[in-house]
DNA sequence: TGCCAGGCTTCAC
DNA sequence: GTGAAGCATGGC
């Protein structure tokens, strides 16, 4: 067990942030998570964090939940005329952009567009219980999400089984494009963030917004900004002005983000996180 | 019943 | 290049 005391950090508020989905709540101030084949518990009291792993497993996880970075300097950046984001970025003070697996944020924002968080994380659980791999820590049994290898025994009968309708045939062409080097994730990995959207754009069902969620939590690239149906609402409802409705609608969000975003420089997407999150917590309460 | 969900591809124009 | 249609499925 390591206990740490951490600013900035509220595994509740990551949990319910949209950019992880197998970051679960187990108990009161308890939550289990597994990533590129770990498995950990946690809990939090304020700011108290136990991690529930080796020391050893501990330096996976540091680098995972992104500790070592200082998220005060985001929030201390905020523009103070910018009512909007302070609120949000207030009441998302603890979220942190994750270092997850590539390939598993490939696939699961591929199948994430037009569904519901919820219906994503059962999604993804059932990709991992079919066709990952099967562990037990501590009698506790889990599943790997399964890479590009494993996930090819998958048919696209297979896949639409698992309700992933449409998206099945998206994820079936991008396991063939993995295997055969088509897709090649250590040159993805080296690319700069608008190179590496680009070259994920080419790939049959990965567009604009998808490319961008796998740019900012897949390869953390914190400049990314993807704009779905939530953040086009917030842009709309928040920052709105009437030179915007004159623009065609591919230039109206980029305008939006470069006029209000732009000066957070190199980490917008942390920005866009705190947006996100807080909208959506916003109308959970209502 | 109709609309929407962390959208994308295809096809007119 | 721009915009609308079609796509699977489930919840409200």
């Amino acid at each position: 067990m390591i206990t740490l005391h951490l600013d900035q950090f509220h595994v509740q508020q990551i949990a319910e942030s949209g950019q992880c989905f197998r970051l679960n709540q187990i108990g009161e101030n308890r939550y289990s998570v597994i990533s590129c084949g770990h498995y950990l518990e946690l809990s939090q009291n304020g700011t108290s964090i136990s991690f529930n792993c080796s020391s050893v497993d501990f330096l996976f996880w540091e680098q995972y939940f992104d500790l070592t970075t200082d998220y005060g300097k985001f929030l201390s950046s905020v523009n103070q005329e910018d009512a909007y984001l302070l609120s949000a970025a207030k009441a998302g003070s603890g979220i942190r952009i994750l270092n997850q697996d590539l390939w598993e944020m490939i696939i699961t924002f591929v199948l994430s567009q037009q569904k519901t968080i919820p219906k994503i994380k059962e999604a993804v659980e059932a990709l991992s219980r079919s066709y990952g791999s099967k562990k037990i820590w501590e009698g506790r049994t889990f599943y790997t999400f399964p890479d590009a290898d494993q996930l090819a025994h998958a048919s696209l009968e297979d896949l639409k089984a698992l309700k992933l309708g449409y998206r099945a045939k998206y994820i079936e062409q991008i396991c063939k494009d993995c295997i055969t080097g088509n897709l090649n994730l250590e040159y993805l990995k080296s690319l700069t963030y608008e190179h590496a959207k680009e070259y994920l754009t080419g790939f049959y069902g990965i567009g604009e917004k998808v490319a961008n969620c796998i740019c900012l939590f897949g390869l953390h690239h914190i400049e990314a900004f993807p704009v779905d149906t939530w953040i086009k609402r917030i842009l709309a409802t928040h920052y709105n002005h009437e030179k915007y409705n004159l623009m065609p609608k591919t230039k109206r969000y980029p305008a939006i983000i470069t006029d209000h975003f732009g000066s957070y420089h190199g980490y917008a997407g942390i920005m866009q996180q705190y947006i996100f999150y807080y909208e959506r917590t916003i109308l959970k309460g209502k």
